[in-house]
DNA sequence: GTCTATGTATAAAG
DNA sequence: CTTTATACATAGAC
């Protein structure tokens, strides 16, 4: 007779379930209704989350829905450890398909990141550089700055153009430190934020998406 | 007489330690040792994992740790994301003081995402773009393009820069999907990634850090 | 979307 | 760094 509960073992070591408030419980206040003896057919709705390998689902509609699970609680993670240590993080996704998704202050950071970075970037002569001087280790050569000019000034009206997006929304009421505001809220149209986003608890609950493309790969 | 297990008490409804297993036990078979009857002083060694508020950690050791532990956390998780579903993730990190952590695919994905946004922000016409033309709720204007130009020459050709650096990092010997260099591996000079970042399961380990500033903030 | 049961991340402490 | 105990995320099914 082959035990229900058997079929899936633990390999962790916590055995999380085993001591529930140690001694609180009184010796006669049982742990549940024995019902039988052993075993009826269906003791459990479900089996709990099951144990999966981290490779690729091929099968689509479980990797949608791993992708939206999953996202959904990568942003949550982020805003928590934003608003725990007061780190600016931006988080971009682009599934498979379409879509994109952002979290966070993306904008600030892509603008830093870019700002600073091409200062790093020493001899940036063209848009042959990267055949010609990447062949020697070039991180390695001295710091010098790189004149910056146009990109400088374009960078900024965009990240303000962006900055107002968020500030729009955000007006339009809710949260405080973490900004999400979709990549593109363009023809979209019907979108708007959720009005109730005003704490964690569902700040990353109507995540905002956009289509990108027009449908390809 | 205050009981010790009482102190914190749960406001979760998931009760995850009241059903142990349902009817497996069987009923003779208690919790555990009585022991005395009701509490001896130190019956566990730690309080385990302490529910936090999400707010900002005041306390300077404290959030320096759980940066640590929630960042090497959060990069996990888009590492799994991004291994599951296929979709490019990126994740940038500044955090308040004078470091940048990054992971993902982060130059492909700022460049997408630079590259597209412009066109959809129809009317771009200076840097004052921001105080006037955003008064209207841009996002519901017809879709136009805009001339990209420099930014385009210039982005393409540190992107291509930048890629260099991850393929040669990536030729030292690591990985496979998710590349995860440092955001600027200048004079860092020590640093090379871990060789042992063959699985998932270090992906993460060797998080690389970089230095930015010059300790400001 | 919701629910359940269970895998996993992580706060405290060593 | 490691261990412990518990909070939280999420796979599977609806």
């Amino acid at each position: 007779m082959k035990d229900l509960f058997m079929e899936g073992e633990r390999e962790t070591s916590s055995m999380t379930c085993l001591t529930p408030k140690d001694s609180v419980q009184s010796p006669n206040m049982l742990v549940r209704q024995p019902k039988k003896e052993t075993t009826t057919q269906i003791p459990k709705t479900t089996r709990g989350r099951q144990k999966i390998e981290i490779k690729k689902i091929e099968e689509e509609t479980k990797r949608q829905v791993t992708f939206s699970k999953r996202r959904r609680g990568l942003f949550k993670k982020s805003a928590e450890l934003s608003v725990l240590t007061g780190a600016k993080i931006a988080v971009i996704t682009f599934s498979k398909c379409d879509r994109i998704y952002r979290f966070g202050h993306v904008d600030a950071l892509i603008d830093k990141y870019l700002r600073k970075s091409p200062v790093k970037l020493e001899g940036y002569s063209g848009d042959n550089a990267a055949d010609e001087e990447s062949r020697r280790p070039w991180w390695e050569r001295p710091v010098e700055s790189v004149p910056e000019e146009e990109i400088e000034e374009y960078m900024a009206a965009l990240s303000m153009l962006r900055e107002n997006i968020g500030k729009k929304i955000v007006a339009m009421g809710n949260d405080r430190t973490v900004d999400m505001v979709p990549a593109w809220p363009i023809n979209v149209m019907g979108w708007k934020p959720t009005m109730d986003m005003q704490n964690l608890e569902n700040l990353t609950d109507g995540v905002n998406r956009c289509r990108v493309g027009q449908n390809g790969d």
